[in-house]
RNA sequence: GGCGCGGUGGCAGAGUGGUCAUGCAAACGACUGCAACUCGUUGGACGCCGGUUCGAUUCCGACCCGCGCCUCCA
């Protein structure tokens, strides 16, 4: 199994602390908003890292953190005129629908910085202690870059390039413009903790440092985030970490692509977002992850209708390979083909290993996605081409297919909620199922009476909502397009 | 300005020193009342210029272009 490690940008053997075991820590949300598509890419993308790992017999903890106190949250509360703790409450909510949607596993620990404070002035301690940190006239608490001579080993800069920058602020209570805060002082009215550095609350950074040394210990295996924490987040982290523990912080980075629009990067800073929820309206889940998925984890993607529509086309072909195959596979069409496995009985025909071997062979390089998928497109073609013929191996292959798109979180929905667009409130345009269903009743006693001019008119009505027939000998089935 | 990543067929997107990615789209054929689905077949690609090599899209160098980070952002 090789990873690509942001540190060192080379791929590497994973080689794990403790054999067998796989501690991960995943820098989370900042929760005064919806999360956005660019939240959903990390999501998925440690999703399917996570749940590749542990079908690999991986006994994976994965940390992710959730920040719930910082200047943003402040800023938005009192715009708002609510409590921090109502705004971050209701937006933790909002996050866990918008994963469930996705078919993201909830990771193991989902730490909150409020509720490790005590930990957070510990540490900051230590680093006091070992005088790597100093309080500012202003009351702050830094972090001082100059104390930790590998700054800068992740990012790749040198302090003397970062401090001819024109874009670093500077800041009298600063001994360096690069050193970062530790502690803030409250302001009056503003939420605050006691500490030895007066009433205040800790800095972005510190927190995942003592998150992650108390859920996984000092050092542990993997650190995972977005493509803009690279830096200075992830460099800080190993500074306050190595500093403080005296040992090395991660093994391994994982850094996530950004997702674009237009081929500018998505972010709040530029308004050129679309939240999880609104493309949600519009999209299944499972495309939206199709569409996540179908680029190798690292690489930027772009976001847009059209991008949206092809993850639609290639993921109705997977879901086609199903087709009269439901219930020999155990399961009915309405049911979710991730419960086939259970159900089917195991002493089918069996399944040519090499998908398997293909399979996982490109998820070993890591983590390559579009090359797995690859791989299930030839096994849906290989089920289409013996499913008239072979029907018990069609049934096998079907569910070797489901099974090796498990740790891709697809194919794991009932495929008539992707087929037909089941829960997409955009596209509730009066057509519900049972409408549909008296067309096509209407349409088969016309056909029945060869009445093909009729017949084609309804059909083409259905077209033009965005519906599609679909004739066979056991009847007429139907799917949403366009969606 | 500094550091980093990338430029593959109409589009998306893997990969490799010399035979196939894969998906969408397109064309033809089969199936179909006609379609849809599906199957078969077809075309078409490696930014540009040099170098290494028997041979480079793949290795090396220059150049052009795009993007990211350097400021809160996943």
């Amino acid at each position: 199994m090789k990873l690509y490690n942001s540190l060192t940008h080379k791929k590497a053997e994973l080689q794990t602390l403790q054999p067998g075991k796989i501690g991960m820590y995943v820098c989370g949300m900042t929760v005064y908003d919806y999360c956005h598509l660019g939240h959903a890419r990390v999501l998925v993308a440690f999703d399917v890292i996570t749940r590749y790992l542990r079908t690999k017999g991986y006994d994976v903890t994965y940390v992710r953190n959730i920040t719930d106190v910082d200047d943003k949250i402040i800023l938005r509360a009192n715009e708002n005129g609510e409590t921090v703790d109502a705004l971050t409450e209701r937006f933790i909510n909002a996050m866990h629908e918008d994963e469930r949607e996705l078919g993201v596993l909830r990771p193991d620990k989902e730490p909150r910085a409020t509720r490790y404070i005590e930990s957070i002035i510990g540490l900051i301690q230590v680093l006091m202690d070992r005088n790597v940190a100093y309080q500012g006239a202003n009351g702050d608490v830094y972090f001082e870059i100059s104390k930790f001579p590998e700054y800068g080993k992740l990012s790749k800069r040198k302090l003397d390039e970062l401090n001819a920058g024109e874009r670093v602020s500077v800041d009298e209570n600063k001994r360096s413009p690069l050193d970062f805060v530790l502690w803030k002082p409250a302001k009056p009215g503003e939420v605050a903790w006691e500490s030895p550095w007066g009433a205040g609350r800790p800095g972005w950074h510190i927190e995942c440092s003592a998150m992650s040394a108390d859920c996984l210990g000092k050092t542990f295996d993997i650190h995972g985030g977005g493509p803009d924490l690279l830096f200075p987040h992830h460099e800080n982290e190993i500074a306050q970490s190595e500093a403080a523990h005296g040992c090395e912080f991660v093994r391994q980075w994982m850094h996530a692509g950004p997702v674009r629009v237009d081929s500018v990067k998505m972010s709040k800073s530029l308004g050129n977002f679309f939240t999880i929820r609104e493309v949600l309206k519009k999209h299944p889940a499972e495309v939206v992850r199709y569409f996540i998925v179908a680029s190798h984890y690292r690489s930027p993607i772009d976001y847009s209708e059209d991008s949206l529509k092809e993850a639609t086309a290639s993921l109705t072909r997977l879901y086609n390979a199903f087709r009269d195959l439901y219930e020999d596979m155990g399961v009915s069409e309405a049911s979710s083909l991730a419960d086939c496995a259970q159900l089917a009985p195991s002493d089918l025909a069996p399944v040519d290993a090499g998908y398997r071997l293909r399979f996982a062979a490109a998820m070993d390089d890591d983590f390559n996605t579009p090359a797995a998928l690859a791989v299930l497109f030839e096994l849906a073609k290989a089920i289409n081409t013996v499913k008239k013929t072979e029907r018990q191996a069609a049934i096998a292959m079907a569910r070797e297919l489901v099974e090796l798109a498990r740790p891709l979180g697809l194919l794991q929905f009932s495929p008539e909620r992707l087929l037909q667009g089941v829960g997409l409130s955009d596209s509730s345009d009066g057509l519900t199922p049972e409408v549909i269903e008296g067309y096509i009743q209407a349409r088969k006693a016309a056909r029945a009476a060869k009445n093909w001019a009729e017949s084609d008119r309804i059909r083409d009505e259905l077209l033009s909502k965005g519906i599609v027939l679909n004739d066979s000998r056991e009847g007429t089935t139907w799917t949403r397009q366009d969606n």
